[in-house]
DNA sequence: GTCGTGGGCG
DNA sequence: CGCCCACGAC
């Protein structure tokens, strides 16, 4: 059989729930992830996403800001909700699916305008955040797969200037540095990257504050999947959906689906 | 020659532009007078008009509240802003029109919940505001239209309920009596009762508070054109525009027309 | 209920 | 740029 599942960090989903129908109306992924949901659990969209046969849900959500979820076709059970920071904020939800899968939804914290832990205490807790969930990534011993926005684009390729945005928190060293520890510790599989080997182009986010972001282009790649390297071997595609990004109204981040062969 | 006046409670020009653009379209009046309109004059959405064929264009408007325009298809002049309060809020314009006929464009202030001077400021400064229309009013010696949201709903058959109403801001005894002066400082003939005698049903608003307002339709009449009696000798025709408050977004309050034959 | 504004956040 | 919220006004 095959899965897909799809990550998307949706920027509010009652503000966006139209175009976020459009997306499972053509991709129709199995599993949806979401991450910035902005609303508490029982404000969630619950009804549209169950009228478009979307009936499983798990739901992660706060105030104003961060949230996550998980809507399915197929079935599966919440659990867990893990707090990295210590701080009560909704930035994760995992599930299993029925195959014994397990999936890990992920809203790692952006980090501030200064990368410097002293000046500018939230990149501090973004680096600890990473940290902590790569304590939490050496001991896993099943087939997972890791989605979100990690707020962290690695690669050189994964930013539109590699040399202008060095300084720039999300591709700052310390931070591809932390990353690299997170992905070491379960010797995770970059499926964007696997499909999609550098120095291919591959962006997921594009600023508000770019007018012209097509023209311009400046776009960095924050969203991932990463999946346990005997999950990693099923995987037989994966795409971003870039044209999300021109859609009316759209979030700043697009969608990334992954097919499986189970 | 026929010449057709409209005013319109807007709540918000710019918020709002789409529906007075199909007023426009439908109804076509030589001249609106536009009252709440919410922006500053830069931000004035004058484009939109222009577009349409109106091409005069006088404004008064300030940040945040309150707010007075009128666009016209036919030449005019700005003659007047008049502060009957004296705070410098922006709830009166007043133009010439070429034949020589005055347009008066006002906003009488809300005046709060609580019908007590002593309790309620904002209520004293209505019956303030009016008590120096009224002052102004008996010096008018020229062929005059006063039109706009003059914040109360005189006589019994103006509101869905007399008796629920008499101690609401708007249809007050205190409140009644002081727009009777008003009236009677130059014989304004009120050109909506001259078209629609009481008892007949005339509403201008109804509360956004009230989800059924058509099935409940608690309206009340608080938008109002005041003809010179020379000039309301020449009014032909006189309507409320009831449609508008189920257009999509709409105001609170809709439109009315007078036609005049000149 | 439905505006505008201003602040927080990204 | 564009979300959420709090506030004040009507």
């Amino acid at each position: 059989m095959t899965l897909s599942i799809a990550s998307w960090n949706i920027n509010s989903v009652r503000f966006r729930i139209g175009i976020v129908e459009q997306f499972l109306a053509e991709e129709a992924p199995d599993v949806l992830c979401l991450q910035e949901t902005k609303v508490i659990d029982g404000d969630f969209p619950t009804a549209a996403f169950k009228a478009m046969g979307y009936t499983h849900i798990v739901v992660h959500g706060q105030r104003m800001h961060h949230g996550v979820a998980i809507v399915s076709r197929v079935p599966l059970v919440e659990d867990n909700r893990l707090d990295w920071q210590a701080n009560g904020e909704a930035r994760h939800v995992g599930v299993r699916l029925e195959n014994g899968l397990r999936l890990e939804n992920v809203y790692v914290p952006a980090g501030g305008d200064i990368p410097d832990r002293e000046l500018n205490p939230k990149f501090g807790q973004k680096l600890d955040f990473l940290q902590r969930m790569t304590e939490w990534s050496s001991g896993l011993d099943y087939p997972t797969l890791l989605v979100g926005d990690f707020n962290v684009a690695p690669l050189p390729e994964d930013v539109w200037s590699h040399k202008a945005l060095l300084d720039v928190v999300s591709h700052t060293p310390v931070e591809v540095e932390a990353l690299a520890r997170l992905q070491a510790a379960h010797d995770w599989v970059d499926l964007g990257r696997h499909f999609h080997p550098a120095p291919a182009r591959l962006h997921t986010w594009w600023s508000y504050r770019a007018k012209e972001w097509a023209a311009s282009d400046r776009g960095r790649r924050l969203d991932h999947m990463w999946a346990s390297p005997a999950l990693a071997a099923n995987a037989v595609a994966h795409r971003v959906c870039e044209p999300c990004r021109s859609w009316l109204k759209p979030s700043d981040h697009v969608p990334l689906i992954t097919e499986f062969d189970l």
